[in-house]
DNA sequence: GAAATAAGTCAATATGGCTGACATAACGGG
DNA sequence: CCCGTTATGTCAGCCATATTGACTTATTTC
């Protein structure tokens, strides 16, 4: 088996023989066996799917979406962001996030205001409106994301951090986590968006 | 602020004054303040963003998507389960399940076998092909969930693990942890599938 | 034999992505 | 001051994945 006439694709690497640490004695460090890993990606999987359940059936009541809820987290999370950071961040096309983010904003979710140094930036805020929603939205799943670290047991927030930061892509590290360093894009304006 | 005039829905709190564990003392085992427990819901948006790349990118090469990947993966591994479990371990329709299953069949990447107990049923199998996709698909996979969990540290496996089962939904956890254990569903059949 | 079950199918709809092309406004360098 | 670049927005069309609802077929079960 595993021969299909097919090219490799990015960095995929052809299947080395068998070397995925089940009958290779000379490793040391033994990886999981395949088994074990496999289980990790359905429980990924289902802990994901779970993740988003609560604020997909709150948003559905909106007339809102995942793409919405995504928008708003992080206009949230960091006000004042450009749509150009939103694009970045999320890894879409501006096209995609222009019907979601129109919405968000004809429905007085979020705000815009032009940057005072380059005023072609469109610096995005949430309104006190915007803000509520994110918080609801967000609110299960950190009551979700607490429990499950309680239950994972002591040092889980240092250990379940380290794993996850992980996952991510090496080279989207830094920027995911100057994402995370709570002022993420340069937020050129002192503006604070507490207006509505 | 928070005060949407919007009902709450399904199992939602209202948001009972301030007891989030951010400025109450009297509070044994403090919760994690919320900016923080917010870091770990984008860590895990961006995990599981990645976590996906790798597949789709191959995916794409044979006119397949997310979809297909799903179906495929949970054939192969729990080979000889039923149309009716796949609906359920993946919560969504027939009619959408119809559609991506019909192709991965057409293209030969799965069969179908009657049930013998019970010849209403479809036994889903990976074909050799299926298989050796499915491997594909999951190697990249494994690798990252590998490193990761290398990269997190010792006892990592465990408090991960425990974490990801936290963050699925109680009720889902029995069922979770059924599929998970080699043989998920009733497997009526002693069908192997390993034929073409 | 009739009801219930497993699966498949037809049709319509929504959502959230995509590409390509183009418009507008503002910045910035020569 | 003009021009090229940049930031954003928008039109149009396409695709993938999901939904709901209604109905068929085969088969099992009572």
């Amino acid at each position: 088996m595993t021969d299909l006439n097919e090219p490799l694709i990015q960095g995929e690497k052809a299947p080395d023989a068998k070397r995925r640490g089940e009958g290779v004695p000379g490793r040391k460090r033994a990886n999981l066996p395949e088994a074990k890993l496999l289980e990790f990606a359905e429980l990924l999987f289902f802990a994901y799917r779970d993740f988003t359940g609560d604020p997909d059936a709150i948003l559905k009541h909106f007339g809102f979406g995942r793409a919405h809820h995504r928008v708003l987290h992080f206009v949230n999370r960091h006000s004042g962001l450009r749509v150009a950071d939103l694009l970045e961040i999320l890894t879409i096309t501006k096209q995609s996030l222009s019907r979601v983010l129109k919405q968000l904003i004809d429905k007085g979710y979020i705000v815009q205001q032009a940057g005072s140094s380059d005023r072609r930036e469109r610096l995005l805020f949430p309104t006190d409106k915007g803000r509520a929603l994110a918080e609801r939205l967000a609110a299960p799943q950190l009551v979700r994301l607490s429990e499950a670290l309680r239950a994972a047991g002591p040092g889980a927030e240092t250990t379940v951090r380290r794993f996850l930061e992980a996952m991510v892509n090496a080279e989207e590290r830094p920027k995911v986590s100057s994402i995370m360093s709570a002022s993420p894009v340069p937020l050129k304006e002192g503006g604070k968006g507490e207006d509505e």
